[in-house]
Parts: C-alpha cells; sequence; structure tokens
RNA sequence: CGCGGGGUGGAGCAGUGGCAGCUCGCGUGGCUCAUAACCACGAGGUCAGAGGUUCGAGUCCUCUCCCCGCAACCA
C-alpha cells in the first residue's frame, strides 16, 4: 500500500514561475492525499543541474557551475517552502549519491548501449548542434556568414529503438497508463512511427559539467538521460530497502513539454534495467499570462511568491488546481485569480465558516454539542484525485460549500432562535458544523492550512474563532 | 491528405443518440446569521459549416473551414 509520487525535475537555467509551482502544488495534493488514506508515502522532487547551458550561464555570470546550481537549486527548495509542499525528499543531480548510482545504472544499461557517431549542423558560435528540424536552412550553404559546421562527435547511444513496441503494448494495456488521453495519444503515435535510438553521451572536452561514463574518460552523461534516473536513485536504487518498497512509483507528474522523456526515453530505460514501470504518468498542461505565452522578452511573467505574499498560499494553491484544468493549458490573470478569490474562498467557503460560528456563538454561547458524522458520498472526490482531476475533485468539494449555504439559507436558524426552539436550532448548527469539518476533511490535500484552520474552530464542540477571517475580502490588490 | 487534439450563450468549460447544462459576468426579487457576504428566479445558444445514417444527432458517418499541440536528441 506504499505510495511514491515525483515531480519532474526543473533545470536549474532558470527562475521557478507558476509553471513549476502548479506542478508542485498538484503532487503535492496526491502525497498528501495518500497519507491521508495511512499510506506510508513518499513525495519526491528536486533539481537537474548539469550540462551544457548550466555551464554556459555560470561562466557568464563569473561563477563556477557548482555555486550557480548551488544558487539555483536553493530557489526551488525555497518555492517548494512558500508553497507549503510536503515532499519529503529534494533530490539534486549533482548529489554525490546521485551520481554514483547513474554510474551503476549506466553499467547496467550496457547492453543497450553502444559506441557511435553524431553527425550535425554545429553551431560554432552558440557551440552547440542544431537539430535538423531547427536548423536554419540559409545557414547550411556553406558561403553563410555564419555557416552551421557539418561536425561529427563520437558518442554514446542508446538502443531506444529495440523498445518502441514493448513500450506501446503495455501504453495500451494500460499497465502503464498516461492521462490524460489526449497526451497518451499523443505519445502512441510517437511509438506506432517507431523509436530512434538516442545519444547519451557528450565528449567531455566539449562538456565537462556532467556525470562521467564509467570507463570512458572522454565521455560524460547526456544531462537527461542521467537526470531521468533520479527517480530511483532517490530511493537508492538498486540496492536501498526504499526501493524495494516504494517502486514502482503510483504517479509521476509532468508537463506536456517533456512527454517524450518520460513515456518513451524512461520507460526504455526501466525495461532495459529489468525495472518495473510507473503506473501513472499524468500530464498537465502549460500555464499562459492573459492569454499570451510566458515569456521573459515579452516580461509577462508573474513570480509565484507575489501571488502567495499578497493572497496567501491556499489562495494560490486554490487557484491553480481549481482553475487551471487538470487535462488542459490554463490561464493565469490577476482578474481571473481575484474573481476565484473573492467569490469563492471568501464569499462561499470563508463566509460559511464565518456565518455558522457566529450563529453558534450568539445563540449558544458557542458550545456545539453532539456533531453528527458526516453524511455525504465523497466517492466522486477520491475518484477524481486518483485520475489527477484537481479541479473536478474541487468542483465537488464546492457542491458542498454551496449546499452549506443554501441548507443555512432554508433553515434560516436566526428564525428558529427567535422562535425559541432551542433543540431544534441545536440541531441545525450541528449539522452545520458537521458539514464544514467534513469539507475540511475534503481539503485537506489541497488547502493544508484552511483545513486544519475550519477543523480548529469546530473539532472540540466548542467554538473556537479564527482570529481575524479565513479569507479576508482585498480591497483592489495588484 | 504527416500524426494528434479541439471549435457548445459575453468569458471559461461539461455533455453516455432521447427536453442544451455548469461556473463567472449581467438583470430582477428574497433574506438579515454572515467577509456589502448568502439564497431564488430570469435574460442570453442556427452546439463552426454542408450533407448523410436514425423514429430521434451537440453526440455516429462523410466532406469543408478555422484554431492548437507534436514532427527524432530544445533539459
Amino acid at each position: 500500500m506504499n505510495y511514491f509520487v515525483t515531480t519532474s525535475i526543473p533545470y536549474v537555467n532558470g527562475e521557478p514561475h507558476v509553471g513549476h509551482a502548479l506542478e508542485f502544488v498538484m503532487a503535492d495534493v496526491l502525497a498528501r492525499a495518500a497519507r491521508q488514506q495511512n499510506k506510508p508515502t513518499i513525495f519526491s522532487i528536486g533539481t537537474d543541474e548539469h550540462g551544457g547551458k548550466i555551464a554556459q550561464k555560470a561562466e557568464s555570470l563569473n561563477l563556477t557551475p557548482r555555486q550557480l546550481v548551488d544558487q539555483m537549486s536553493q530557489e526551488f527548495r525555497d518555492l517548494a517552502t512558500i508553497l507549503h509542499i510536503s515532499n519529503d525528499r529534494f533530490i539534486r543531480t549533482t548529489d554525490k549519491g546521485h551520481e554514483q548510482r547513474a554510474q551503476l545504472i549506466w553499467k547496467a544499461l550496457e547492453k543497450d548501449i553502444y559506441k557511435g557517431k553524431y553527425i550535425g549542423w554545429y553551431d560554432v558560435k552558440e557551440e552547440t548542434f542544431v537539430p535538423e528540424a531547427q536548423a536554419d536552412p540559409e545557414r547550411m550553404k556553406p558561403d553563410h556568414p555564419q555557416a552551421y559546421q557539418k561536425l561529427e562527435e563520437v558518442n554514446y547511444f542508446f538502443r531506444l529503438s529495440k523498445y518502441s513496441e514493448q513500450i506501446r503494448k503495455v501504453i495500451e494495456s494500460g499497465e502503464f497508463q498516461i492521462v490524460p488521453d489526449v497526451r497518451r495519444n499523443e505519445i502512441l503515435a510517437v511509438l506506432r512511427e517507431g523509436l530512434e535510438d538516442i545519444s547519451v553521451s557528450r565528449p567531455k572536452d566539449k562538456l565537462e559539467w556532467g556525470i562521467p561514463v564509467p570507463g570512458d574518460k572522454n565521455q560524460v552523461m547526456y544531462v537527461w538521460f542521467e537526470a531521468l534516473m533520479n527517480y530511483i536513485t532517490v530511493l537508492g536504487y538498486p540496492e536501498h530497502q526504499d526501493f524495494k518498497n516504494y517502486w514502482p512509483a503510483n504517479t509521476q507528474v509532468i508537463g506536456k513539454d517533456i512527454i517524450r522523456f518520460h513515456a518513451a526515453i524512461w520507460p526504455a530505460m526501466l525495461l532495459s534495467l529489468g525495472v518495473v514501470l510507473p503506473q501513472q504518468l499524468y500530464v498537465h498542461g502549460h500555464i499562459t499570462l492573459d492569454g499570451k505565452k510566458m515569456s521573459k522578452s515579452e516580461g509577462n511573467v508573474v513570480a509565484p511568491n507575489e501571488i502567495v505574499s499578497k493572497y496567501g498560499v491556499d489562495a494560490f494553491r486554490y487557484y491553480f488546481l481549481r482553475h487551471i484544468p487538470s487535462y488542459n493549458d490554463g490561464d493565469f490573470s490577476w482578474e481571473a485569480f481575484e474573481a476565484s478569490y473573492n467569490n469563492e474562498l471568501a464569499n462561499e467557503l470563508g463566509n460559511a465558516v464565518q456565518r455558522t460560528t457566529a450563529m453558534i456563538s450568539q445563540y449558544q454561547n458557542g458550545i456545539i454539542g453532539d456533531i453528527p458524522p458526516a453524511q455525504h458520498d465523497n466517492a466522486a472526490v477520491a475518484e477524481a484525485i486518483e485520475q489527477c482531476r484537481f479541479d473536478r475533485a474541487l468542483d465537488h468539494v464546492w457542491d458542498q460549500v454551496r449546499g452549506l449555504n443554501q441548507y443555512i439559507d432554508e433553515e434560516k436558524p436566526w428564525a428558529i432562535a427567535k422562535a425559541g426552539d432551542a433543540d431544534h436550532l441545536r440541531e441545525v448548527l450541528a449539522y452545520q458544523a458537521s458539514c464544514l469539518l467534513e469539507i475540511a476533511d475534503l481539503l485537506l490535500p489541497f488547502l493544508p492550512d484552511t483545513a486544519n484552520k475550519i477543523n480548529a474552530v469546530f473539532a472540540e464542540g466548542i467554538v473556537r474563532p479564527i482570529e481575524g477571517t479565513l479569507f479576508p475580502k482585498t480591497e483592489q490588490a495588484k
């Protein structure tokens, strides 16, 4: 019954943005939901820190790669802290343990690794190969001032092609589940075409910032190849008890941009190692800002921290979990964010708590009495979480929040109080408290702080009002 | 015909062949416990277009138009 969930590990060549935050928060819901069901859980996140881009960036900043990645990795840790992410581990691909285990894995994969030549267009200025599809045809002509060079370099290749069929079958059978279907179909199309072998190393004289290939002083591992291994090195593959107890991962959370790596290369590596595949790969979409793609040149970036410091963690978590479609791309705008904050968090949920505590305080001196057990059927919420439909799960929770407000309006406790029917009043108010405790329970994986606060108000049988309000109405933030 | 996904009230979306729904926004009314919050009702749609199958099509089939993702090493 053990539960293991991972996020992808962000490459540390840029600042953390809302996309990273989305992924953290989604995976966090899965981890917290598993713990709520008393499953022993490991939730792992981390950073991907090798490769040419890092080396170049470090150089441009006059830092050593090590200094740069230490600094950047910390920023992702900070993001996790700010968002109240409950990760048990934070793996860095520059951790000694990862590096050593990656080399063990490389050796174990050697039956599918061979030496070959990579031939391609080389951009001298950028010091990098340019993929055929992206190459500018003009620059392929030798007389172009910035002409590419046709270069060949010796690389190790991984026999990815060998595994196309096998992977396709386990995806089709559902043994390796990819959600949503759109993404599953997308990768199946790729697999039907057949995969080609990939280069998995780089010559050391061009790139030093990487994990050495065992037994070859002249090559380092291609970052991606080695980064994927984090999902098992973090559990201490091959010998550690955690690996035996927690692998295969129940769910791996990734963004749609890296599906190939996780639905083709990674499974192939595992098959080659003779290791079971993860059960589920959940692929979330991308976030646009005001309908436009996030990009630094456009200047339309919002730092997660900016939102959190203005509205609080749970407001952040709420918006990204409910209003970014779990199976699709989504949009962030301050307008939409504020609307959801004011209407749903403050008016519907916050106010339901407020009016209930106020009535119990005023009419019954804060004494709730016996709170009846929860009575709604919440299977839909659990099911939605299993399918990583966080948006739907919260829709269901909000049905209950609304239901409670409707109940209050129908029962009119204030009228009962006037009529002096103390027993009936106690019953109605206790039921309200019961609903809120149930809602708190459902909310725990999504909005842990809010859930705990609500719980603290009612759990004792006596109302303990929150200082201030749950979600204070904002004047006009921005 | 490269592959895949879409086009449903102003916005965002749901919809298993059987009366076209939800949230926001908008309008009207109600209530007074509450964070000027809550509740009810209403307006608003040729379901991209054309043809077909069917007693019946948003849903199935064919064609057309439009949008988006992917297209072999971008971490």
